[in-house]
DNA sequence: GCATATGATTTCTG
DNA sequence: CAGAAATCATATGC
């Protein structure tokens, strides 16, 4: 009790002879400038601090009493305000180091994430953009196969609604708790010094803990939809042969652009457009097309003779029925040189058995090269 | 069931 | 980054 009894006067003595605190606390002017106003204000905080160590002591009716003099106690306020600004000071090495800390890394990869995957954000129709997110990131094959495609946005909207609804009652079981909480530290601010400050530091403990539920929830949303992606990605590796008429139509522009068998985008998208896929698609049949007829023309012979012969019929109707249609009594391979990219195809092509090709390759024979339109090249 | 065909994916390259 | 090449995984025909 003589510990605290010279703190009392510290305090009395230090903040009552016209020092003003730290933070630009204030105290009432002195209302005299004799000694003795002085006097018996240190004796009115020393009164009122004995009180309080006191209150405990008595009994709750009692305590209650007590509680609303003090409350009204002309110096209350500047004695609590003193001891709010030592508290600030006690405190300050104790939180200066957790606060304002930088956002936390992981919090903000999973908010990236469940944005990126439309989990979060602002809904776009169930998840749409995840799709074509998911699609974009492997190569934008998906198109066509719908079922799949849509049971994925339907899991995607599941999971989606999980996490608004988890997120709305996390965010207002928070505001919940900090409301009472603010409540409860105000209320008790009239009982023990409580300063605006702590009670703001009091919310971002807050904060931070739900926050970090928060983080919780969000890690295992980002689980789910992980899962639900792979699955669909698995999903989509099982692959469907195209139609014959999309393969058909493939077959045709290939033989009948043998020589540079690359289309442009724009052909590529003509394409897609007529075999109902999609333009990777194409890019891809292509790209298989190109390795695998360079790998082995022989082959692919027979199959490149019924194509020529088909785009010379074609060709014939599209032009004139007067022309007589001889090409189709003797195929030929409508171009003379496969030009891959890879010069090495060249040689390839040169060392490949089979003579028949190889003179379509090398010889003489120069057919008119058709174009699926019809038109001669 | 096995061999082959075929669409998709991955890795490499200029 | 487009395309080649290698590879994977399923489809298909026997």
């Amino acid at each position: 009790m003589d510990e605290q009894a010279r703190i009392m006067q510290t305090l009395g003595g230090v903040n009552l002879s016209g020092h003003p605190g730290q933070g630009g606390m204030t105290l009432p002017p002195p209302h005299g400038h004799d000694g003795t106003d002085v006097d018996g204000r240190k004796q009115d905080i020393g009164d009122i601090l004995h009180q309080i160590m006191t209150i405990t002591d008595q009994s709750l009716d009692e305590a209650q009493a007590k509680k609303h003099g003090l409350n009204c106690h002309r110096m209350k306020p500047a004695l609590f305000s003193v001891l709010c600004e030592i508290k600030e000071k006690t405190g300050l090495s104790i939180r200066g180091a957790q606060e304002e800390e930088p956002p936390d890394p992981q919090l903000m990869r999973l908010d990236n994430m469940l944005l990126a995957e439309g989990v979060a954000g602002p809904e776009k129709g169930g998840g749409a953009a995840a799709a074509a997110a998911a699609a974009a990131a492997s190569g934008g094959a998906a198109g066509d196969n719908s079922i799949e495609h849509s049971d994925y946005r339907a899991k995607l909207t599941q999971i989606r609604q999980i996490y608004h609804t988890e997120l709305e009652k996390y965010e207002q079981a928070c505001n919940e708790f900090t409301t009472h909480v603010m409540n409860l530290l105000r209320e008790q601010s009239r009982t023990r010094p409580i300063s605006p400050k702590e009670i703001e530091r009091m919310v971002n403990i807050i904060h931070r803990k739900f926050s970090s539920i928060q983080m919780q929830l969000k890690q295992s949303t980002c689980e789910a939809v992980m899962i639900l992606r792979s699955r669909f990605l698995d999903a989509r590796r099982k692959r469907r042969n195209f139609s014959k008429q999309a393969t058909e139509i493939l077959n045709e522009y290939f033989y009948s652009h043998l020589s540079n068998p690359y289309p442009s985008e724009e052909a590529k998208e003509e394409l897609a457009k007529k075999c109902s896929i999609t333009v990777s698609q194409v890019s891809n049949w292509f790209g298989n097309k190109r390795i695998r007829y360079k790998k082995n023309i022989g082959k692919f012979q027979e199959e490149a003779n019924l194509y020529a012969a088909k785009t010379a019929v074609n060709a014939a109707h599209a032009v004139a029925a007067a022309v007589q249609n001889s090409q189709t009594n003797s195929p030929t391979t409508p171009n003379s040189g496969f030009q891959m990219k890879d010069e090495e195809f060249q040689l390839d092509s040169a060392e490949n058995k089979n003579t028949l090709l190889t003179n379509m390759f090398t010889g003489g024979y120069s057919a008119p090269c058709y174009q699926s339109d019809g038109r001669i090249q």
